[in-house]
DNA sequence: TAGTGGTCTAGACCACCCT
DNA sequence: GGGTGGTCTAGACCACTAC
């Protein structure tokens, strides 16, 4: 048997991970090339092919190597590395860096959407939503400003939430269960109003998140998160 | 027995992660609720546990649910999002909003880098480092602009590379493997010089990612992308 | 200590789809 | 066609940890 070869009884999953991961990272298997099958693969480490498959799903979800019935697995010619970051609640985003978390409203009313917010929402012109515009605070400083639009057909109970107590991020976080959204990251200039808010100065460059959020086909919230300066999203590959 | 609770024999593990998904949608089990154990749930699907086991996972990566031996499965307070983006190479990204893709290097030279690169980079005062600046176009508008510093240790062949042919980012993601990284979002303004390259103005806002990536112990590069006004990273929830 | 999730096995069937 | 990955099963053992 060739040496490169022997069964060596790696017999979890994730030891068979590393192991695959490092042929990758090595050019044991370069891009382009064909990995053996599972049924090989499974023998070589004398283990379960099912435990293979749960080893090269892996791989195949963090996006190094490409599977399909038949053809086979192949390595991925430009790996598109895929990064996952988390999403908290703004309170625990701010409670996480060892600050006191707080929250003002600065506003709150039901009125009529701008057209922009009301498509986004799927309302028609006539309908009212609520409208909300809060600053939440780590310590004493500014974190982050948040003008959020609640769809008050997906949500009716907000109306007599008290949210100056839980704020609205985290009362829907917790009431109104979205199937999936969409979510935006850009850069804005702070314009006066703003940066007054976030103790910026103007044309100071601030990250913005934009949400929306929906259960099934009701859009619930449309929500702009305007991060004071210095704020940054981190994760790891 | 329970009408909810027939035997519905719904046997892949998807529609089992769907009607799952559902009840905790509908808030049939509530935040902080625990859930019927695998053997109950895979009694009532009349599949096997392993089966429940693959869809409960599924729950549990997304973040929806938690699991902990012998304390069972509960249903996540707060659930915090967790959201999955492509990081693509840029000649791809630019390809794929249907635009041409062109690049040009605007200084290339080996010296030594200021004390926070050679921090990151894990290199001492005295080795000297590539340093790339290089300008992206989507058509013939400027898209992005990179400052690249690649330790020359981790890629010594780089040095007879025709980077001009191919992308210093794309050629390293081909030649240069990496087993883990770092991902940074924030907002810059453009000041003077970089607004001129990116055809901006000055005081534009400017969404930049930092990236330094590793291949074991060992930096191989860290990138700074510095994007063209109004460029978005958007992912689904 | 008992019950839960985590995992492995050996076997099986099936959907897909290509050199 | 035939080989590949995708999945399910039934059973088993184990690690963890709440009680």
């Amino acid at each position: 048997m060739d040496p490169g070869e022997q069964k060596t009884a790696i017999s979890t999953w994730q030891a068979i991970h590393t192991e695959l991961r490092r042929r990758l990272s090595e050019r044991i298997w370069a891009p382009g090339d064909y990995l053996p099958s599972e049924t090989q693969l499974a023998a070589e480490f004398s283990c379960a092919r099912a435990t293979v498959n749960r080893a090269m799903r892996e791989l195949a979800d963090s996006g190094l190597i490409d599977r399909r019935r038949k053809a086979g697995t192949r390595v991925v010619k430009n790996p598109v590395r895929r990064a996952t970051f988390d999403i908290p609640i703004i309170r625990e985003e701010i409670e996480r860096r060892g600050a006191r978390w707080s929250h003002q409203i600065l506003s709150r009313q039901l009125t009529r959407p701008p057209p922009t917010i009301a498509g986004t929402l799927g309302l028609s012109r006539s309908v009212s939503a609520l409208h909300l515009r809060s600053l939440y605070y780590a310590d004493r400083n500014p974190f982050v400003y948040e003008d959020r639009w609640i769809n008050p057909i997906a949500v009716p109970t907000i109306a007599n939430v008290d949210l100056a107590q839980v704020s609205a991020n985290e009362w829907l976080v917790q009431h109104a269960p979205f199937t999936h959204g969409e979510y935006t990251l850009s850069a804005a200039k702070a314009d006066a109003p703003l940066a007054e808010l976030l103790n910026a100065a103007t044309g100071d460059a601030l990250l913005v998140v934009d949400r929306i959020t929906f259960n099934e086909a009701l859009a619930i919230t449309s929500v702009r998160l305007t991060y004071a300066p210095g704020y940054r999203v981190v994760t790891t590959l």
